[in-house]
DNA sequence: CGCGCGCTCGGG
DNA sequence: CCGAGCGCGCGA
């Protein structure tokens, strides 16, 4: 028999098939090593036949089978095929995706475990008794488990010696066995069960995604919704049909409460994926899904690739979130693997959000998806209200704090009453823009309407889309203010403000440097949530999905720094922050509160996030989008080289650019922008970066595949070249 | 990806 | 004449 093989060298090379003679107990999907010019390597059969069409003098003998079962099923293999191909990335990459990393090689395999228990043929008096005088390490040990049925070995050897117990094993007192270690993660996680009382409004959604003849639901619902109840009881249906299911969420939301919720309710059978596990935990899960012992897999946006069959349902909570975008190759998007799975597998997907993408939605409504609603909080609780601070007001007014009046007040309130408050700072990166702080007027790119980056370096302002410089500016155009801002405020800044104004008030600070360890933000909010704080200070990460009772004030400190940072999707980004951190208060019997701070409390988008108005943000939005030519009006597409060496980086560009100069030359039709340049951020992580920028009309799905292939093409081994879809940024 | 082959260039 | 350096093609 013949098996065909990839090898798993992610390399376009060696991207494509090898025949090899193979055992009749290999079949599709087995992981095998196999002799592969002057060495060895680890492969995918990803196919078997009778005969090959290579000379039978090439043709060699797979060595072995590495596990032994296959890593990969039919199904898998066709979203592998999905990825290759939607990504263009070498066959290997996308079969990786489907495995623990640390199953290639050999690093991980079953955890075994040794456990001890006294010899029941021999009552324990009978062995202390034949002992000799003074081995009172073996009498202790004989007492110790006389009281238990078994203990690990390991331990027993560090509490009474390892000589100790093995002189008594000898002697045919104990007795040891092997065992199968069971490394459930989170498995002492309080059940945290809640009310399960069904709202009509949650009946009506779950029948909607049920019964819609749509594979693909939108369910849009407002914070506080019960959009997790409807998760829940979905899957439950699924399962008892006998399939199973994948629920995403955004790897930020992998709470405690969240997977304390999911144990409770299907217990053992849900297995967690989450990038704080460890490479045995991680590997152990893997295969309770893939041997049918766990039926749900949720984790973060890699989950999509878990290894289950019968897969009735996925959702994808938090739709909207960008870290369903992969950043690193292959660099994919969730949705759409996950419609592709949907596809193959025949399921339902369900994208759930309070504040979904323009794309999505956009989709919703032309009829692609199923639109289900929860339109009210459950309990009939109100959405918090807004309060608007405007920050100009609070300096013309001699304050130069960080903190506005109104806010100050709020939490002096907040505090005196025993709750609790969160103040977000909304910090993408590093703020590059000009905001004047007497009119909050940004400085803007006339090409665009985007805002524009600061780069200190030679002291320019600059569009990161059409690449247009301007001059730094002295004054305001608009108030002649010399009063301008070119950078914000980090937590820490925050922390000791705060500790000055309310000296008694505890205070958790929750961003990237407090969170770096493993299990780092889980810790943060088991205190917040605990009631060890009375403030929690942070960044996007204490915006999502949270569910603090006592939570009735939120502080955003500075709402304006998203909604000018220099992305085409950075209204919808704002709306969705403003929205989500303020879905943090008020979610249980206590109203809740939320002060906007701002510079520009007159831009439509605010007003649209302040008054719940999700429907006007995206007729506005959209209509912006459509006529300025964004995504999902048009494709952007960003190629990028990359070099250890400025002048190879380059040559790079010159390359690649005059490759792909004949394809825009002849479509310019299709074309909305074209040009190459260096990357904004000219070096980083010591690799000099060049690009060639993109616009194309949204028909342009032709050309983008000859442009990644042609453009790939010219990486060699010291000059990297990527493509990047719709980016995330244009650093 | 890692390797070996063969071509080329430059030093001696 | 020889050795180092590089581009290329191969692997089943």
């Amino acid at each position: 028999m013949i098996a065909e093989v990839i090898v798993d060298i992610a390399h376009s090379d060696v991207d494509k098939v090898f025949d090899y003679i193979a055992d009749d107990d290999i079949s599709l999907g087995f992981r095998v090593e196999v002799p592969f010019g002057r060495y060895r390597s680890e492969g995918f059969v990803v196919a078997v036949k009778e005969r090959s069409e290579v000379d039978s003098g090439k043709l060699k003998k797979i060595i072995k089978k590495l596990d032994d079962f296959p890593v990969l099923s039919e199904s898998q293999l066709r979203l592998a095929e999905f990825i290759k191909r939607e990504y263009h990335v070498p066959f290997a990459s996308a079969l990786r995706q489907f495995i623990p990393s640390d199953l290639r090689g050999g690093r991980v395999k079953e955890k075994i475990i040794s456990f001890a228990v006294l010899n029941g043929d021999i009552s324990p008096i009978d062995m202390v008794a034949s002992l000799r005088k003074g081995s009172t390490a073996q009498a202790n040990a004989i007492g110790y488990l006389k009281g238990q049925k078994r203990e690990k070995l390991a331990l027993l050897n560090e509490k009474f010696g390892r000589g100790a117990i093995r002189s008594l094993v000898e002697k045919g007192f104990i007795k040891t066995f092997d065992e199968k270690a069971d490394r459930v993660p989170y498995r002492r996680l309080e059940a945290y069960s809640k009310n399960v009382e069904l709202s009509d409004e949650q009946s009506n959604a779950i029948n909607s995604v049920l019964s819609a003849d749509k594979k693909i639901s939108l369910l849009f619902g407002v914070t506080g919704s019960g959009k997790t109840e409807v998760y829940l009881r979905l899957i439950d249906r699924y399962l008892q049909e006998g399939k199973t299911a994948i629920m995403l969420v955004p790897e930020i939301a992998l709470t405690p409460q969240m997977l304390g919720q999911l144990r409770a309710r299907f217990k053992d059978n849900v297995s967690i994926l989450h990038s704080g596990l460890s490479a045995g935990e991680r590997y152990d899960e893997w295969v309770r899904l893939r041997t049918g012992e766990a039926k749900i897999a949720i984790g973060a946006r890699s989950a999509i690739f878990a290894p289950l069959e019968n897969v009735g349902i996925i959702i994808i909570d938090e739709e909207h979130d960008g870290s369903y975008v992969a950043e690193t190759s292959p660099r994919y998007k969730t949705i759409d693997v996950a419609k592709k799975r949907c596809e193959i597998c025949g399921c339902k997907l369900v994208l759930g959000s309070a504040t979904p993408s323009i794309e999505s939605y956009s989709l919703a409504l032309s009829g692609e998806y199923n639109l289900a609603r929860l339109n009210r909080r459950i309990n009939g609780k109100s959405l918090p209200d807004f309060i608007v601070a405007d920050m100009r007001d609070e300096v013309r007014n001699g304050n130069p704090s960080i903190f506005s009046y109104r806010l100050r007040k709020e939490l002096k309130k907040c505090l005196d009453e025993g709750n609790q408050a969160i103040l977000f700072l909304n910090r993408r990166g590093f703020s590059q823009q000009v905001i004047c702080r007497d009119c909050g007027y940004v400085a803007k790119c006339e090409n665009c309407d985007l805002s524009l980056n600061y780069h200190r370096d030679n002291d320019i302002l600059k569009c990161h889309y059409c690449n247009a410089t301007y001059k730094k500016l002295s004054a305001c155009p608009e108030c002649g203010s010399i009063n301008l801002n070119y950078r914000g405020t980090g937590t820490q800044k925050i922390t000791s403000e705060l500790n000055q104004l309310f000296p008694s008030a505890r205070i958790l600070r929750m961003d990237n440097d407090t969170t770096r360890n493993k299990e780092g933000h889980f810790k943060i909010l088991k205190s917040f949530s605990d009631g060890e704080a009375d403030i929690l200070v942070g960044t996007q990460m204490v915006a999502k999905g949270h569910d603090f009772p006592s939570v009735t004030l939120v502080g955003i400190l500075d709402a304006d720094m998203s909604l000018y940072f220099p992305d085409y999707r950075c209204s919808e980004r704002t709306f969705q922050l403003v929205t989500q951190v303020a879905g943090r208060s008020g979610r249980a019997d206590k109203k809740g509160t939320v002060v906007l701070q701002t510079y520009n409390p007159d831009n439509a988008v605010l007003k649209f996030a302040i008054n719940y108005d999700y429907e006007g943000f995206f007729k506005y939005e959209n209509s912006i989008r459509k006529s300025t030519l964004f995504p999902p009006y048009s494709i952007i597409l960003r190629v990028m080289i990359e070099s250890g060496s400025d002048e190879e980086g380059l040559a790079g560009l010159k390359r690649v650019y005059e490759k792909l100069l004949p394809v825009y030359e002849k479509n310019k039709e299709k074309f909305i922008f074209f040009n190459k340049m260096k990357s904004p951020v000219k070096i980083l992580k010591n690799k000099f970066r060049y690009q060639v920028l993109m616009r194309l009309t949204s028909d342009g799905e032709e050309i983008k595949d000859r442009i990644y292939d042609l453009a790939l093409s010219e990486k060699t081994n010291k000059v990297l070249v990527y493509v990047e879809e719709n980016p995330g940024n244009l650093n």
